[in-house]
DNA sequence: CTGGATGATTTAAA
DNA sequence: TTTAAATCATCCAG
């Protein structure tokens, strides 16, 4: 820009003074001074405006200066100016109040609760961060659970971000290029400093409605992504087998207390591949219905006692602890170790009477244990099978240790219509 | 297609 | 908050 652009306002009429360096061909009908000569010119001029848009770019470019040049030009832009002022006020009066678009506020609001336009960091998305608020200082396995959903989000969020960049770039760029020719052409002819932001704004509204479109786009990915992951959270998978029979293993190995604490869980989760909440839901389940149907669960509490004696009698021949998944003890006096111990070779024991299990594994050690549970079982087989059942997983000294299940109070127990006695009787008649 | 198995969710209680 | 219990929703073998 070397020279000032001469809007209209700013326009403070030029003096007619005949230009240095015009062009040979403009200067044809400019020597004299009479009407005639003038009026020649103006029509001169008016024809090369006339006919400039069929001129090639460097032709009009060197026809544009020329133009400008001119020494009428001033006077002819003056009448432009006059005329345009008097025509303009109807475009000023249409220029319109842009009221906030109220779906562009929605989808604002969307996508800064889903946490896309919010802030960068702290926080991800709303449901992570409301589950991560929710589990307190468990966030490891919420954070495993949510983190598929977190990438993509996080992906979103940053496509967002740099299209809406580079959608500000482009406007940004636009605008300027626009402004450029305004006040380039404004050098030929009237532009208002109003008409230029009048523009601008134009193009600002344009820019802003692709914005929307990207903000919407945005928002059904987003909605997408969410529905997915919710579909994905209720879509129930089993857990593989491995997974299930850690999970059984220590289950029936600890089946006087069938808590596994925190650390337990997590280690149970970490093995199994599965989050700290599966292995709650997990043990939850297995517990109820377990005590719902003992008897359909004999067979599998056999095998897994079975295989838990096993290893603990491996485990004792090489002079070290059980093997089961490394929890200390979920239940921490030393006496419902034992116990705990004590009720799983129970199972064992009842294999060995009502199905001739192959007790052989069972380590000389345990067996002699087995014999003083013998007692236990002969103190109370009195009661009905059903009965029988229960005192299997709750000898007396776990129930007062507060036992995973409460006194089951014998007189409630023995209405014998209940399922469990005759499931069972299938291995024990 | 059906019924049982099973993981997840909800509700209520401690 | 954890857990028991009920319930939902899906999976899967037959």
């Amino acid at each position: 820009m070397d020279e000032q652009p001469r809007l209209m306002h700013s326009h403070t009429g030029v003096g007619m003074a005949g230009h240095p360096g015009l062009p040979q061909h403009m200067q044809e009908g400019t020597g004299g001074t009479d009407g005639d000569g003038r009026k020649q010119d103006i029509g001169d001029i008016l024809q090369q405006i006339m006919t400039i848009t069929d001129q090639s770019l460097d032709e009009a470019q060197a026809r544009k200066h020329a133009l400008n040049c001119h020494r009428m030009k001033p006077a002819l832009f003056n009448v432009l100016c006059e005329i345009k002022e008097k025509t303009v006020l109807s475009i000023r009066s249409a220029q319109e109040e842009e009221p906030p678009d109220p779906q562009l506020m929605r989808l604002d609001n969307m996508l800064l609760a889903e946490g896309v336009s919010g802030p960068e960091k702290g926080g991800g998305s709303a449901a992570a961060a409301a589950a991560a608020a929710a589990s307190g200082g468990a966030g490891v396995d919420n954070s495993a659970e949510h983190s598929d959903y977190r990438a993509k989000l996080t992906q979103i969020r940053q496509i967002y971000h740099t299209e809406l960049e580079k959608y500000e770039q482009a406007c940004n760029e636009f605008t300027t290029h626009v402004m450029n020719l305004l006040r380039e052409q404004s050098r030929t002819r009237p532009i208002s400093p109003k008409e230029i932001e009048r523009m601008v704004s134009i193009i600002h509204r344009k820019f802003s409605s692709i914005q929307m479109q990207l903000k919407q786009s945005t928002c059904e990915a987003v909605m997408i992504l969410r529905s997915r992951f919710l579909d994905a959270r209720r879509k129930r998978r089993n857990f593989n087998k491995q997974a299930t029979e850690i999970l059984n293993e220590y289950f029936y190995s600890h089946l006087s207390n069938p808590y596994p604490s925190e650390e337990a869980k997590e280690e149970l989760a970490k093995k199994c591949g599965i989050t700290v909440a599966q292995v709650s839901n997990w043990f939850g389940n297995k517990r109820i219905r377990y005590k719902k149907n003992i008897g359909k669960f004999q067979e599998e509490a056999n095998m897994y006692a079975a295989r838990t004696a096993v290893n603990a009698a491996n485990a004792s021949s090489h002079g070290s602890q059980a093997n089961s998944p490394s929890t200390p003890n979920s239940a921490g006096s030393a006496g419902s170790f034992n116990m705990s111990n004590s009720g799983d070779l129970f199972m064992s024991v009842q294999s060995l009477n009502g199905d001739s299990y192959q007790g052989a594994q069972v380590g000389a050690n345990v067996q002699s244990q087995v014999d003083t549970l013998r007692h236990v079982i002969s103190q109370t087989g009195g009661y009905s099978e059903g009965l029988t059942a229960n005192q299997m997983y709750s000898p007396q000294g776990i129930n007062a240790n507060g036992g995973w299940q409460d006194a089951p109070t014998p007189s409630s127990v023995t209405s014998p219509t209940e399922g469990p006695g005759s499931v069972h009787s299938d291995t024990s008649n």
